[in-house]
DNA sequence: CGAAATCTTGACCGATCTCAACTTACGTGG
DNA sequence: CCACGTAAGTTGAGATCGGTCAAGATTTCG
């Protein structure tokens, strides 16, 4: 197991109270498999940098060529559509990355990357990613297996965007947040209900008015702002 | 040049009155890069099928693990929702593959992939492709890059879904159209409305009735059901 | 402790869906 | 080649969902 993480190169420069082990120490799928020296190579490219929170890891338009790895902390992912509405598109927490729209395309960045408390991110430049990817076909495969999950993840979210109403993606967002919580009926959101009613697609007031509903109708619980108790999760996902 | 197609392994076994020459040879992307020995090996692995239209390559929970290239015809790849509605996902035309998540995921299939017209199909098993991928870093590295875009298009599109209404998202796929016809205001719609209505997530009324109000205030003409010429882009995507 | 942000609740309105009737286009078989 | 049946597309009326604006309550964080 020793070389399954790669250890952020910065030191334990945070003041703060923070659990040093387990903050600067993380498991990175796309690079698991690797053996010992390969993993020396890896180190060598990496960069590492810590963004406090509201700070921005890059933004749309920018030229920001490397692939972004969460090590610590917590990123968004977030667009701002034509119409200068923002769409939260996902959460980077530890060992997921991001950037690859600006790796494997001529294009600009289509978004935006956003701190959402203090993180460390390591980063690879294009060309040094590129040259691991030739040399080492598995972490080819590895990418491609995490793209191939987010696709899913994505057409999955896009169908539910085009053909279920707020309340039914609300119920189904719930709904995996259990599954996620090992299906304890206790799940706490994982972001505020602004953010939130961004990810669904829909307004922090309606998104207030379904939560609410759902609790008239004996459904959940609202414990504490982020925390929900899921008390009848068939009749949830029923309509 | 030469090496840049892949020659369907069936004959001109159609009776009918196809073009031949145009029908059974198809550039394909992901392999336009090989010397042709290593074409040849690809060549060695790959099953060709033809499917009449209506026909389904895989369906949803099927457990398909190839990866499938459109060589000839066009192949919708599409959901159903949990409440049952048909969400048009993408079109495959000549060149374009599916079936990635099945390669990559232990899932199966998310959706449907079927035949919209007459289509020359060549598929590769999972292993077979696995081992090519092994084998040449530089497919992986196309099919990343396939994947990459893939990635940004869908996001794209999920913001649109959840920020912008019908009439603008209707007004956003036109001006894509205009696009890819290189300019020119003559557009023909890649597929029926119905489809459309739901690729965009909308219904063939309200996708009418948006036609129409496109027409009555100037932008666009409809000339057939499939033929729509554009009169003023720029008002069209003002709102 | 206080300012700023988040969250909630109410009232209202507009966009879009649904249901229904009708028209048009298309493919098949006689 | 035409007739017919089915699917696709259109149009209207009504209902509903969800967004907007506004005010107030609550939480967060410096």
């Amino acid at each position: 197991m020793d070389k399954n993480y790669i250890v952020s190169k910065q030191g334990a420069s945070c003041g703060c109270s923070h659990d040093i082990e387990s903050s600067c120490i993380t498991v990175v799928p796309i690079f698991n498999h690797l053996e010992p020296e390969q993993m020396a190579e890896v180190m060598g490219v990496i960069q590492s940098a810590s963004f406090k929170k509201g700070e921005i890891l890059y933004r749309e338009g920018g030229s920001s060529d490397s692939l972004y790895i969460v090590n610590r902390g917590s990123v968004k992912i977030y667009r701002l559509s034509e119409s200068g509405k923002e769409q939260l598109i996902r959460i980077l927490n530890p060992g997921d990355f991001t950037g690859e729209l600006a790796l494997f395309r001529e294009a600009h960045n289509e978004g935006y990357a956003e701190a959402m408390s203090e993180s460390d991110v390591c980063m690879i430049k294009r060309d040094d990613f590129n040259a691991l990817l030739q040399k080492y076909p598995t972490i080819a495969l590895k990418v491609l297996s995490e793209f191939a999950n987010r696709l899913g993840a994505l057409e999955t979210q896009t169908t539910r965007f085009a053909t279920e109403k707020v309340e039914t993606r609300l119920a189904m967002f719930l709904a995996e947040c259990q599954e996620k919580a090992h299906g304890s009926p206790n799940i706490e959101l994982p972001m505020s209900k602004k953010n939130l009613a961004s990810y669904l697609g829909t307004t922090p007031e309606t998104l207030s008015r379904k939560l609410t509903d759902f609790e008239e109708a004996g459904y959940i619980q609202q414990r504490t702002s982020k925390n929900i108790t899921i008390l009848d999760l068939d009749e949830l996902l029923l309509p």
